[in-house]
DNA sequence: TGACGAACTGACGGGTCAGTCAGTCAGTCG
DNA sequence: CGACTGACTGACTGACCCGTCAGTTCGTCA
């Protein structure tokens, strides 16, 4: 490859080639489903070359996942970093959420979940971001009642409620699609919206 | 074995045997870590002994995961099954939902969520078993409404949307014990069952 | 130019585990 | 009594897969 000065740039690049490629699989197949050597067949490189960069398979998911997530957060963060009315960004914020527009990505969190369970790196990773996560709408709603646009009695509450109820929702229908589908996750979280900020 | 008249009760048993095992090896290595080695342990029988009652380990754990689901929603169906003012059998609907009550058993539903994602039987099993915890929720709201205690606008739409919070909470609590403990959980499910039926 | 070391390969060891299978044992029925 | 059947054993196999390691390649620097 090139290494053109030092054994810094290179190496950096290469490792996040890696995470990017386990980001594809594991949202292929799943994490639990996702092996080294799929890693490495995607790059068309050698299994000793991840492990490599990456000790552990553990370390190598914990990585990828948290490389995922913070992409999607960052994502966010700019798409609610312009101007709009405080019940424009919330709209944006919470389209953000739903399942429709990242059918992958919740089956990447509900599978960290369950991984969280038994993995001290996974539920570290899992916990910063969810909370990271919530925040950002927590930050929307404050500002909305700033303004005086929304009225939530606590807009921490309001916000861990919202994003728990659409977790909640995206389980419904990505994890088994039964009685609910996108039509009417769109009302109840609008019915909710609406109670919280009304 | 005792085997009195026909193949029929004592294979039953044995059965039911095998599948309680496999909640209890679930409950506390998690459904991915469960061995059919384990469950054969755990009963001081052989591996080939869980084979003749179950095909396959998909199949066994598919198995175990629906009868722990169902004998769990039975004994809620008995708790509600009393009398009591709708406030009174909701809280206690509730109550039976909440992480703390039952701690393993959300580690077995998230662990669940996540193998539907790959696996038919246990998709099935979930939605199914979903369904029925919010149908329980549904019924106590209607009869609340009908008796004029409660005074929700749709209480199938309250169900689902507290069923969903609910579920959220819970993984908040269980799967990585974050920013969310146990005495905000309860103010956030109350505040939101105010709304709902306020 | 030649030594050095970082990036990389590919084969392999070692361990795990689901599912199989030949055979045992104890009841049952004719 | 003797054939038969169903529950059960436990050793085995075949596959999978993680992590290692000896060896190769190549850019860089003295």
């Amino acid at each position: 490859m090139e290494k053109s000065q030092g054994p810094g740039p290179a190496v950096e690049k290469r490792r996040i080639q890696i995470l990017e490629a386990t980001c594809t699989v594991m949202r292929k197949q799943g994490i639990a489903a996702t092996r080294v050597g799929d890693v490495a067949k995607h790059l068309g490189i050698s299994t000793g070359l991840v492990h490599y960069h990456f000790d552990t398979k553990d370390e190598l998911l914990a990585a990828a996942f948290r490389h995922a997530a913070e992409k999607e957060l960052e994502a966010l963060r700019l798409l609610v970093n312009t101007d709009g009315t405080p019940r424009e960004l919330l709209d944006i914020v919470v389209d953000n959420f739903f399942p429709a527009s990242g059918f992958s990505s919740w089956r990447l969190w509900i599978e960290g979940w369950a991984v969280a369970l038994r993995s001290k790196s996974f539920r570290r990773t899992v916990m910063e971001l969810d909370e990271a996560w919530v925040e950002v709408l927590a930050d929307t709603l404050t500002d909305g009642v700033a303004s005086g646009d929304f009225a939530c009695v606590n807009p921490r509450d309001s916000a861990w409620r919202l994003a728990c109820l659409i977790e909640g929702l995206a389980i419904q229908q990505v994890a088994h699609g039964g009685a609910i589908n996108d039509v009417e996750t769109r009302r109840l979280v609008a019915d909710a919206i609406e109670a919280e900020i009304g």
